[in-house]
DNA sequence: CAAATAGTTAAACAACTACTTGACTATATG
DNA sequence: CATATAGTCAAGTAGTTGTTTAACTATTTG
């Protein structure tokens, strides 16, 4: 993550604004990763409700997804986060540099 | 801040995910203290415009304001980012607790 | 009290968002 | 090819949000 706008930095807040998604994305944290049906199946929604947030997550670099077969798998781009979050909360930046 | 809900740290993001309380967020990221007009003068807005996004900010506890005189002096309250962003990002709470 | 500074509030509008349902596409397997 | 699994997409509805404008309140100072 080379430089992101304002706008961009308030999309990725914005991913996480929605308390749906941001169970999601609690999920994929403690995670190293799942596919579709196991995140959908863990957060208690449907798969279509799954695959709108999804969408979301992954236009804004919340995550990454990588098919194998014919699942999708699902990891947290950290990277994204940070640069989201660095402005906000320089700690975390400057303490994950150590 | 003892334990925020699902919702409250989704309230939190929330807070974050326009872009202009996003800017006003980081400039006061960036200083101890400011006055409502010295902030609506940095970021370049109205001081309607600022009351609206202030109350949010307040609402959500990312700010705490403190009347002095005429004025009201606001700062970042780094405790509540702190516990929003602990799930998604548990390297800032391990890290700061160095 | 009068005037200036600092901030709030309500109304109105346009734009956006989450969710459900049902039909659709893609990949793997018997 | 048929079936099952995995996920997408479009349409519709209901609710929410950001911004502007103009009028209002609160506090300090002359």
């Amino acid at each position: 993550m080379p430089e992101m706008s304002l706008e961009d930095r308030a999309r990725v807040f914005s991913a996480l604004s929605d308390p749906t998604r941001l169970r999601l994305v609690e999920i994929l944290a403690s995670e190293e990763e799942l596919c579709g049906t196991q995140i959908a199946h863990r957060a208690g929604i449907s798969l279509a409700l799954l695959s709108h947030h999804w969408k979301i997550l992954s236009d804004t670099g919340v995550v990454k997804r990588e098919r194998r077969g014919q699942k999708q798998f699902c990891r947290l781009d950290r990277d994204a986060l940070e640069s989201a979050f660095a402005l906000v909360w320089p700690r975390s930046r400057i303490q994950t540099k150590l």
